[in-house]
DNA sequence: AGTTACGTTTACGTTAACGTAATGCGGAAG
DNA sequence: CTTCCGCATTACGTTAACGTAAACGTAACT
């Protein structure tokens, strides 16, 4: 039935052409977030949306650009870290000095989590030779405790 | 010179053999954190120093309680989390549930990681593909720009 | 007119891991 | 005795990323 709340056209039905526009309800639930936490964004500069009236209307841009910072937060970055990043990577004036900014950053963040890799596997293979040892013992300790 | 400040002898002096005590200080120093820090972790229940009077004394177990934590938080463990560990880690009382337990959260951490790996290169190998397009574009339009 | 449903702004609350004073105590040095 | 450490306790401050009301504005049903 999905009754097209009104404002939301999904295409067609306006002058305008599949111009794509989302309430921000559309958003929260599309991308799994609060709407909360989508004005935060905004209010930290990660997203624009435009206005009508009072309400708030996402394009296909912002999307984008939410995907970008959903995608950073999955890779560890700060809500700032991300907001550099979009950015540069934005399609606005990228000059080459940025880009190449943008990618020493990440460049960086990615060495820290080789190293955090490499560090958990370190303990890792430490627990399981651990493991052993605890098994081994305890199966002694329940076979030969007749002494004392 | 190295006056031996009074409280911590190295070793020997005393009647006590060689039970190898340190101060805050020593600590902080030692592993390079603030005295703040230390006591913060014993507020958490991460340390257990003794006192002698009103002053904190720590011991060799205390500097392997602390290395735990500092290793648990390169990982990127919360202090909580590392208590859990450093609790079953610990000589008390490991029955095998425990250490399952254990070895089972490294391993949550250990996949949540390797994720974040992967992600980072996905992002990295598509940045430097975006490098060269942008690179080759920059040229092009530096080269040949004669038209209209 | 009244009630729902959804949207907005304003603003205080929350968790983590300490930082940063402010203030006080007991011992060593002068 | 006074001064200076080094340490201790108490407690408020800080950053990040929202959560959670509270209070109000519309538009649409009923």
């Amino acid at each position: 039935m999905k009754k097209v709340t009104g404002k939301a056209r999904s295409t067609a039905d306006d002058a305008q052409a599949a111009v794509e526009r989302y309430t921000i309800r559309d958003l929260a639930k599309d991308f799994a977030v609060t709407t909360r936490a989508l004005r935060f964004y905004e209010e930290r500069g990660l997203l624009r949306p435009q206005r009508k009236g009072q309400s708030r209307v996402y394009s296909a841009a912002d999307r984008v650009r939410l995907t970008l910072v959903l995608r950073g937060k999955r890779l560890g970055f700060t809500l700032d870290e991300s907001a550099e990043l979009i950015a540069m990577y934005d399609p606005s004036g990228n000059n080459e000095g940025q880009l190449q900014a943008l990618i020493n950053k990440i460049q960086e963040k990615h060495q820290r989590i080789v190293a955090q890799k490499s560090e958990i596997e370190l303990m890792l293979s430490d627990l399981k030779e651990w493991e052993q040892r605890s098994r081994k013992a305890l199966r002694e300790l329940s076979r030969g405790n007749k002494q004392s």
